[in-house]
DNA sequence: TCGTCAATTTTGATTAATCAAAATTACACC
DNA sequence: GGTGTAATTTTGATTAATCAAAATTGACGA
């Protein structure tokens, strides 16, 4: 029983949904999985349930749900697929890093793992794809390095801009105009609460500002 | 409202079926195209109506389904991106040609026009696969090259292969290991219909018999 | 303790695509 | 012209995925 593309996404949202809950919490609410894959809330329900049938996640009625070691490989095999796509799509075929993602969407649910091993191959075993997003190994493991944001990272001191967390083309076409993407070395200048805004010298020396929000999505190492 | 993969894979049955059509017939019969699809007749005749009420085809119960202008665009659409995506997975993922059908079939569903617009730049606008199928241009022609088999081009001449027309992955690797790639140079030495069999000389010069069913299915020009 | 409200689950329906098997039709042959 | 066969169409069901709207639940504040 090889899953359809709907369970593949079902199971990379709740794999992502897992890496964004705060603090202690272990389980992913039925609300923001629906908001994140964009059905009812009704729909998502029943899906998890049959999903939980399958051994792929558990699910707590009212609680939420969280993947099994077999559900979070089968995303994380997901994941790495759309994120080897992604960088292909970039590096080879040369399309632009706010074009790929939604082909990447769609070609991680039907390619052959020849072609998978194919891309990996030719693009040097990569670590992480055009967004800085760590690519998950072919057995299931996602590299996890700490990064800070602009907005904890120290003042006055050059970083290098490590990951994009924002799929928005818009946005990633600002970053990239912007001299912001990944590899590019800056440095925050200031942070002010009551204006909500990052003060930041771009690598060409240009001053620019930010607001937390946005300053959020660009993670740095220092 | 765009056209399902289920859709998409109807009209292209239908499309390759009415190019196989012998003599003046021009309604492509349902049993061939539940074959073709490797569905149920029943279903076959469903869709069909479905699809003749959309404007897609002309339906003539009991006769056979042809596909309209409209639906003949978006035939040769998908045959487009099949065929390029064949040669790209070849010529730049380094793909063996006989591994690449499968892949092809997924993605020609999938991927965005921006992506197909790149293959083709890259690839430099190409005529044919790697098959020596004819890739049908943007606007929906598909140019047409009068080919000879080897059942009826002419004794003790050599004739350079154009085309093969069997997407089986072990007959295109007999073909290859052989020599028989479109491109080659052979020489048709002899047809004997009591052996069902045609001799001929490959490239390097060595001697083969083919059967006549295979035989067919190379493609050569003078 | 109790009510309220937001989140969640249930219910009842819908759509696309499919199958198996029964019914029908066309046509060719005697 | 009748008849049998093969192709085709109909019929009745099934599965996956979805929605809207009604019902339920659980937690929090009064």
């Amino acid at each position: 029983m090889l899953p359809s593309s709907t369970v593949e996404n079902y199971l990379k949202a709740i794999y992502v949904g897992e890496t964004h809950l705060t603090d202690g919490q272990k389980l992913v609410p039925m609300g923001q999985l629906a908001g994140a894959l964009g059905i009812a809330p009704g729909t998502a329900t029943t899906m998890v349930k049959a999903l939980a049938e399958s051994d792929l996640v558990d699910y707590e009625p009212y609680n939420g749900v969280r993947l099994t070691a077999a559900g979070q490989k089968l995303a994380a095999r997901v994941l790495r697929r759309h994120r080897l796509i992604e960088l292909f799509l970039v590096q080879v075929v040369g399309m632009k890093w706010d074009e790929v993602h939604d082909d990447a969407e769609q070609m991680e649910h039907v390619v052959s793992d020849a072609l998978i091993e194919r891309i990996d191959e030719m693009l040097g075993r990569p670590e992480v794809d055009p967004h800085g997003d760590p690519i998950p190994t072919a057995d299931g493991q996602l590299p996890h390095r700490t990064l800070e944001t602009l907005l904890t990272c120290p003042l006055h001191t050059p970083v290098t801009v490590a990951r994009v967390t924002d799929q928005d083309a818009a946005f990633l076409r600002f970053i990239e105009s912007h001299n912001l993407k990944p590899g590019q070395t800056i440095e925050v200048e200031a942070r002010d609460d009551v204006s909500d805004s990052v003060r930041l010298k771009a690598p060409n020396g240009v001053r620019m500002t930010l607001g937390t929000r946005a300053a959020s999505k660009l993670l740095v190492t220092g």
